[in-house]
DNA sequence: CGCAAGGTTGAGATATTTCAATAGGAGTGG
DNA sequence: CCACTCCTATTGAAATATCTCAACCTTGCG
């Protein structure tokens, strides 16, 4: 992950996935040469199963940092996989605010929520220019009549988000601050490192209020914990640019070894 | 739901699913004929799939209450359906404490966070004498190959799980402890409402504690605001027994609109 | 009968929020 | 290029919701 040029666009436009695309033509992708093969729907398929993915010729599409991916409400059509850049999941509050359950970066899956009702039921805004293939959910669910193995796949990418979300309730059911901002943190490296970016230094793509959203937190408890963090000498923080000094001395904060 | 009989067991047996079943012989049990077709997974599937479903011959097995159906970690081989009574699923935590992620009734599935790694990712214990059906899920994997709609069924099952979750971490998120409890109090008698109970009068299957754990608070400030609730006329509570007396009063507490 | 478990209530402790002020950086426009 | 504004982040101090610890009550069961 590395610094891109902030773009200006701060709203997020209402327009509806690929109705409107922001490049003029579609590019098509094909899994058995895409560089997440290994991390992203593909992963653990046959060949046979990853060329017959390659079929479906995924149209890809940019979504500039403020955009939206979709919005919640929106009809449920496609799948989305994140080749590159960083987008957030958001629900709306009946307050007006905004909830964040998730942030998903290259090599993860969008929209699995929108099946249960046949629209989507979160939003995903992009949070830096990104990049996305659009899968046609129809088409992936007649393949996989054809290929259990495929079947199994998206089952399996569905019950990890599941697992993943039993973890989140878990961190804001039971967790202080600092565990919370150290599982956040320990989250973020290790999947960076699963893309061969530094587990240690990285940019954070969200904003304090966001982070804060996603861990039941105020920005301002984010912000303090975050200097709480520095003078305990586990890491160095400058706004969204994070350097970890102790990845143990975080591990044993999330653990509950330190109070 | 109504009272049962409680059962003196509290521990928790270590015991794997259907290796020692509680029954002598397996009931097997058809969906075509279940008074819960229309809640479970056949909901929405046409006859001939049904009928599909129903030469799977699911086991059918009691579960004390106390018990475990599966514990974290066990092999992954049977998604359950909840006949009759209620489970807890449960997450243990490093500090040995639990967190509880839900609570299912009948109707609903159980162990689909199981099919991200082979192994159960929670635990499901019993919370009265409960029945369940024990639904291979490797058959239902390859009947899903033949039927389209079973396995677009299957998959909004878990999608279902995943809006699910989202909507606890909103709670668990953003939510106070008045907010927590109306929205959990809603949520209970809308689903026992779907199956033909009271949606105003109620035993609370659970204890105190673990709806603190579902709502991320303690059990002090759980019977707290009961109390506050209940000198609100919003309801009337003893012990587990609830009647909601004003749920319009509840929902607005929910929605944030009192404060 | 007496004990253990579950639930309620009170009072003080504490973590987090709220409100408010400050500062730096980015983009804008003259 | 500089002044200006807006946005984000940081920090302090006071307010508050929830937790913690403790006592007490009720109930069911051995």
């Amino acid at each position: 992950m590395q610094t891109a040029p902030a773009a200006p666009v701060r709203f997020v436009p209402r327009e509806t996935a690929l109705r409107t695309p922001s490049a003029p033509a579609a590019v098509s992708t094909l899994c058995s040469t895409c560089h997440l093969k290994d991390l992203c729907l593909p992963c653990g398929l046959t060949g046979s199963d990853v060329q017959r993915l390659d079929g479906l010729k995924f149209a890809r599409r940019r979504v500039k940092e403020g955009e939206a991916l979709y919005h919640e409400g929106d009809r449920f059509q496609f799948v989305y996989a994140v080749r590159s850049g960083t987008f957030k999941s958001t629900l709306n509050l009946k307050d007006g605010r905004e909830q964040v359950t998730g942030f998903q970066i290259a090599g993860e899956l969008l929209g699995l929520d929108g099946l249960a009702s046949g629209k989507h039921a979160s939003s995903a805004i992009a949070l830096e220019d990104t990049e996305i293939c659009a899968i046609p959910y129809a088409h992936l669910t007649e393949l996989a009549t054809v290929s259990p193995d495929l079947h199994i796949a998206m089952s399996r990418m569905m019950s990890r988000e599941i697992v993943r979300e039993h973890g989140l309730m878990m961190l804001l059911g039971s967790m202080n601050a600092e565990q919370r901002l150290a599982a956040f943190l320990l989250n973020v490296s290790q999947r960076l490192k699963a893309r061969g970016y530094s587990a240690t230094e990285f940019h954070l793509r969200m904003m304090r209020v966001d982070i804060g959203s996603y861990l039941g937190m105020k920005l301002e408890t984010v912000s303090r914990t975050f200097t709480a963090f520095q003078q305990q000498g586990l890491l160095k923080v400058d706004k969204k640019h994070v350097k970890i000094l102790d990845l143990e001395g975080l591990q044993a904060i999330f653990d509950g070894q330190v109070h």
